[in-house]
DNA sequence: CTAAAAGCTCACATCGATGTCAGAGGCAAG
DNA sequence: CTTGCCTCTGACATCGATGTGAGCTTTTAG
């Protein structure tokens, strides 16, 4: 498939799939007049790239990791690299969960607030 | 307290106090001189300051909260968007989690993988 | 008093993924 | 052939929190 049908169908920006490529996370053969096809494959590929950018890697940590990511095998070196990683996200996580308790406790607490009649700029 | 003393027991760069200052996230009061000089809650408001924008708030969104989460007191408005807040962090601990799932899964094969004697160039 | 340390403002730099625009070429349908 | 849509490269723009440096003033320690 071309690019504009892979971006579809991800619903990737053609821009990002360029990057993608020059980043060297995402291949592609050319045609001889130089457009980009892709295999069914890139589908799944670009999806995986995105949820290791939404898991906040950078590009540089996804090209050294991706591979393994895809064979499931790995060096010594990349196992490190792979659980800082996962010890990086499992901290975010920890993270955003206080952060979602803190809001969670002032929602309920203001519910209960508007429900009595009180509001913000109320004593 | 002065703003240096405010970024050590913080460990938040002087920088950035005054940038949360110019975002109106943090008040001070001025000396006849012109520094700043804080009241010691300040600790715990720049701790919760850095807890909102490591959950992914902008300073636009920490502006508009903040009183509230400091109250425990909202306007229907602002406890919609305390809810969209706290429903997209809901989200983004989601996808942390299915990135740190996978890596796990990876990790795992890996080292089995290792310990039967393969690796990454090895077939 | 003096020198170091800390504070002030202003302004420009950075990083990284993505948007956007320009100009040119490719390809299918009329 | 022409029209319209897709693609190409290359370059510049963006956003937002933070770094950094200059030049100057205030505070503190000796």
């Amino acid at each position: 498939m071309r690019i504009g049908e892979l971006a579809t169908s991800t619903g990737i920006s053609v821009r990002s799939l360029r990057y993608y490529e020059e980043q060297d996370l995402l291949a592609s053969r050319r045609s001889p007049s130089g457009q980009r096809h892709y295999p069914a494959s890139a589908v799944d590929r670009v999806r995986l790239i995105q949820q290791l950018y939404a898991a906040g890697l950078s590009s540089t940590s996804i090209r050294e990791l991706l591979p393994c990511v895809v064979d499931g095998e790995a060096t010594p070196e990349l196992l490190v690299r792979l659980a800082a990683e996962r010890d990086r996200i499992e901290g975010k996580i920890g993270d955003l969960a206080a952060a979602r308790d803190r809001l969670d406790t002032v929602i309920t607490h203001a519910t209960t607030n508007l429900r009595t009649g009180r509001h913000c700029r109320a004593g």
